[in-house]
DNA sequence: GGCGGTAACGTACGCCGTACGGAGATATTC
DNA sequence: GAATATCTCCGTACGGCGTACGTTACCGCC
């Protein structure tokens, strides 16, 4: 479900981007600054979160800072490159503190610090990390949640997959909730406005004869999940998930 | 991590087109029609297996198919509906048979079914369903696997909730794959030269001072999971999802 | 005072989706 | 056979996008 990706990067910019030091205060010659990386990260952050990353174009940052599109390139090298930026700035202070507690509740706390991550931050799962982004916010969520799962009695590779399979199902779910969120934004209609243009064609959906499962399911489920089936497959989906972890662990 | 969103659409006219019967061959005033919805919705598909969504532009689907732009714009409202339109014909004959077998062997071939055709049609996963897209194709499928969580004694919300979450956990697999994929198309460099080009920087990344559970998990894992990290993932996985599963079966 | 380096920016190119209006072909009606 | 209504197709154009390229204006240093 990637909008945008990163891939484009160069990589060696890419990471000297995203472990650049403090801004050393040499004076240089030119023109006084106005722009610096931060602030153009910090803006393009803002707007994503107001209007997803479709939205975000290096004319609106640039406008949105009161300046003119080309002056960003002189920062950062473009916007695969921004984005990247972007992905590892908002990983910043994931965990304040290691989760604690037995290992259901270490792993709860991860998914649910995944949860709120991209509750806050909703573009975040659509950038697409084809590429890791080796940013030294990715490695601290990396290492606090490998951490989460050690001393289980778990190999390397579990570890690593159980993690993956705890951050996966979280960003799915979160990805879900945000697709309503944008259907409505892009469509304009609430989803009872959708259904209610939808209705009219409903009849050769829910016919009995040739889709007798999903008649009998659906009109049950689908009010019964309601306005928020997110919250409810979240909770649903991390207890089957946590038990199937138990499987390996208690064994 | 939705690259293109069917939400824009027009219900109406995408159910009209959705549930379309076979062309009534009454002979209408006007030229004969070279193109219909049909050959353009599987030029799209065809184009979009190849390069992907993003590449997919109604232009590019029209010259391949000898036509301007604009023509298509007679058989079709937009490309919101084109790609409501081609996600639901991919979706056909996805069960040729219903799952059989035990719960768990039939969860197993969902999963299977899934993977195959995200594996197939690689975008599908990067289409945004914030509405669903009803059609008679994604209908049978979500019929299909709803009856093959059924018998179990599980109420109507959890076979909703029980699908939902193997789906959404091979569609997350599958769509790390593809991105990787895409990673690898859209900057040229295999993940073998990007490893290279990043290397310079990898000293601050595995420091293991600062992030000792990566570095000694990451070092480990990562060539262990080596190039298919996607499908020890999957077969990983499911195993604990079924196993999750199987908590609530078997109480 | 002049030089060199840098920040900022104006313009332009080739993409995109699609609104609009016109041209030409064809079946129906007289 | 002629007129008409209707339908397919498409040329043009608009406002957006990322960004390559070249220019301008400012500033610290010699």
């Amino acid at each position: 479900m990637a909008t945008d990706f990163t891939a484009g990067a160069d990589p060696a910019r890419t990471m000297a981007l995203l472990w650049r030091g403090p801004r050393d205060d040499v004076p240089r010659p030119g023109p006084r600054a106005g722009l610096d990386v931060d602030r153009i990260v910090a803006t393009a952050v803002r707007l994503a979160d107001a209007d997803g990353l479709p939205a975000l174009s290096m004319r609106r940052v640039a406008a949105e800072l009161g300046a003119g599109a080309m002056s960003l390139y002189t920062h950062v090298p473009g916007k695969a490159e921004l984005i990247a930026l972007m992905y590892d700035s908002v990983l910043a202070g994931l965990y304040p503190e290691p989760p604690s507690g037995n290992w259901r509740a270490r792993l709860t706390a991860v998914a649910q610090a995944n949860w709120d991550l991209l509750v806050r931050h909703p573009w975040v799962a659509t950038v697409g990390t084809g590429r890791p982004i080796l940013g030294p916010n990715l490695m601290a969520k990396y290492d606090a949640e490998l951490a989460a799962v050690d001393g289980l009695g778990l190999g390397e590779v579990e570890m690593e997959l159980v993690t993956i399979l705890v951050t996966g199902f979280v960003k799915g779910i979160v990805s879900g909730l945000h697709e309503k969120v944008a259907a409505e934004q892009a469509s304009g209609l609430t989803e009872e406005q959708w259904w209610a243009a939808t209705e009219p064609h409903l009849d050769r959906v829910f016919d009995p004869e040739r889709y007798p499962t999903a008649t009998r399911v659906g009109p049950v489920s689908g009010p019964e999940l309601g306005a928020y089936p997110a919250e409810r497959a979240y909770a649903f989906g991390l207890e089957r998930l946590l038990d199937g972890v138990a499987a390996i662990i208690d064994r």
